[in-house]
DNA sequence: TCCACGAATGAGTATCGTTCTCATAGGCAT
DNA sequence: ATGCCTATGAGAACGATACTCATTCGTGGA
């Protein structure tokens, strides 16, 4: 697998390695994962890391505007890169998820007011409705 | 405790009694509630309610478009009526918000690939970045 | 009017993702 | 080596939400 030796440079400069191996699983992953989700796959490999530190590095990397995370209606936290600029549609009743693979902000910009003052890291985009299987499934109810 | 009789003629047709009065609240309030927020205004009063139920009305609620929440760091779920096109953009490191009074998306609409026959209900956008007094923070530390 | 049955309700409990505690390990300069 | 600071992780604590289930309400039929 990846190399066991910390990277002496990790390519952003404020990470450590165990942020830098968390960062790099979410981008080699094709979907978002949960804490326990990156726990899991780290765990065995010579990143493994506990659960505590695997949530005090993704709440750093969020804090430095590199992972996004979106809450299911379980309760549970989605990560993914915020290089990623995906975003969800997802059905409210059996909470079924279609990927939006454009962003349809694309480069909509905040005016100064707005910001007033907030240095913009990432923003998250969530689409709600029914999907065709529950809109059925509803009006024959 | 008092017996619920029903709303004649509830402004939305689907709802019962009790939903109807979280949703009341919901927009009768400045801001967004949480559910213990909910559970705690309606106590004391007529409509006051347990909240295995508000959670429940809430959950209704949500799937029926009237009821969008977005789910702070924290894990809170913030919940306000979907009429109320407001989003947010929210500090990672302190948490402050600020309230964007239009929604920048306007009415960008999603293309009906995009939408893989879903019927859309609401959608939540949030912006986070770091507030002026944090940026000021973590560039003297 | 009375009865029966399904839906709604809520008090208490269970669940489970996330955060906190705190003792220990690892670096690093002295 | 010695002390200091940060990072770490095991386990406990926390807290919001979901679940359980006995009870109540509402409604329609007899």
């Amino acid at each position: 697998m990846a190399p066991q030796v910390a990277d002496p440079a990790a390519p952003h400069g404020l990470l450590n390695a165990k942020q830098q191996h968390l960062l790099d699983q979410l981008q080699e992953a094709s979907e978002e994962l949960t804490g326990q989700d990156l726990h899991a796959r780290l765990r065995g490999t010579p990143h493994g890391m506990g659960l505590a530190t695997v949530y005090r590095h993704l709440r750093h990397l969020q804090q430095r505007g590199l992972v996004r995370c979106r809450h299911l209606p379980s309760g549970e936290a989605l990560f993914a890169p915020t290089e990623r600029d995906e975003h969800h549609l997802t059905c409210v009743d059996c909470g079924s998820t279609v990927v939006l693979r454009s962003c349809p902000m694309h480069e909509t910009h905040l005016n100064p007011q707005q910001l007033g003052g907030y240095q913009l890291l990432f923003h998250t985009l969530e689409f709600f409705g029914l999907c065709p299987g529950c809109q059925e499934r509803q009006g024959s109810a």
